[in-house]
DNA sequence: CGTTTGATTGACCCCACTCAAACGTGGTGG
DNA sequence: CCACCACGTTTGAGTGGGGTCAATCAAACG
């Protein structure tokens, strides 16, 4: 785990943070973990080279022996199906955990792309495994990522499924700017490090709707646009929009 | 934390079948365990009262500390959005695995319901994690099942989000024919135990169009549907349609 | 048997995709 | 510094896949 940085003026391999420094260690590992454990980590996560923006952290069938936190950027991951077009499935911002698909015999089942400079602490599964054995808070913890994978993933599922076109815009904004938050980062105003053609994927929608619903959003004075940079207006009117606001749980048709 | 089922004519107690004997451990632990290591699990292994049609194993919210197999009988997995509208996320046959979303904070984060008469064995997840600190084997077989549980949802996100009413359809009963082969079952000739009304939530679409595409897919020879018993009849053709067959890579629209 | 529940079929229509073209914006080289 | 190009984004017009509504049909059940 190291530092990054765009222009490389100075090498960074001395600016090695431990994990219980690291003030990313509370998303990382939130919960059950005393000081001295937290410290033990830091035997176990290796170092890795800055990713640059479109490179490649894994790719469907690498083998794996490791799961990986990102530490400042971000990453996209995304599925391939037979007729060649890809679903990402999943964004990964500054102090979430990827790479939990690999440890079948066939390797990786996606691809892990960053999309911007990125830098990633590695885990090695082995090692954590063994302190696993030792550690009672941190076998606790893994499955309380893994739950949370899992759980992460049956929203989208939902949101597939379920949601209209603007209910997954909203859906999606609301899910960045909640994670932001938990980086202590402003929640009503950043910077998406996707472009459209990413987020259209993502939400399973094409491009030109998702540029309308922005416009759209802008327009109702929900939010606003400026390229990547979004501005979050009304929360309340866009947590309305997913259903989370009023109670009136809202009848919909008979679909599904 | 469970529900059971009301009308109890025989009991099960003495039906227990060990783990090394049960003819669903191969898909329930499939590699790197001696046949001793499979007789330790069974000491971890509780028996649980079969489940009637529609009783819950768990609901959202439920505090858990076990995943689930299904022994015999059928069981679906399914979320609740803010709206109140419902999508579900899985279908568990038998010698499959539920449950990881269950050692959050918050309990189970979806809700398991059985589809027809239904007994599972629970594994508590305390003494799975005793074992796996003896076992080295076993600790490497649950990070296969996680990574492989996190696999089959990239693939359903897949599906929802990049597949045509037609594809979804197709990939649903291939997926089931696999699985029915898996369990050494016919892989042509099954009955589903989910109705249809199940399927087009599962597959996000309305419950006409699954009717409709049924119907189609039988005019063209490709199955037999009697209600709910299904025949594949051109398996080949279903492969094509998801796109496994033919090497020429079907080039699609923008979307995404 | 009547009733209920699930499945099918038909007619209609709308949301979101497609096609197409224009519009910044940023990077590059002259 | 500006002209140019490439790429991402926006906007408009048209259409079709799949949803909605409604009626019918077939099993299962009491």
């Amino acid at each position: 785990m190291n530092e990054v940085n765009k222009p490389q003026l100075v090498t960074f391999d001395r600016l090695k943070v431990s994990c219980a420094q690291c003030n990313l260690n509370e998303l990382c590992f939130p919960h059950g973990m005393s000081p001295e454990e937290m410290g033990s980590l830091d035997a176990v996560v290796e170092q890795r080279k800055p990713l640059q923006k479109n490179d490649h952290l894994y790719r469907e069938g690498d083998a794996s022996n490791a799961i990986y936190a990102v530490r400042s950027g971000s990453v996209k991951t995304l599925v391939e199906s037979p007729n060649g077009d890809e679903q990402i499935v999943g964004f990964h911002l500054p102090g979430e955990l990827l790479g939990l698909d690999g440890f079948m015999e066939g390797g990786h089942t996606c691809t892990a792309i960053a999309l911007e400079t990125t830098s990633v602490c590695v885990i090695p599964m082995l090692k954590l495994e063994e302190m696993c054995g030792v550690l009672p808070g941190l076998q606790h913890q893994m499955n309380r990522i893994m739950s949370k994978v899992v759980t992460e993933d049956h929203l989208m599922l939902l949101m597939l499924g379920k949601m209209s076109a603007e209910e997954k815009i909203a859906t999606f904004m609301l899910s960045i700017s909640r994670r932001m938050k938990e980086r202590h980062w402003k929640a009503s105003e950043f910077v998406l490090s996707m472009p459209r053609q990413d987020i259209a994927n993502y939400l399973g929608l094409a491009v030109e709707t998702v540029s309308r619903l922005f416009a759209q959003y802008q327009e109702a004075g929900i939010i606003k646009v400026d390229r990547r940079r979004i501005s979050i207006l009304d929360l309340p009117r866009l947590k309305t929009i997913v259903g989370e606001n009023d109670g009136a749980k809202t009848v919909k048709g008979h679909k599904g």
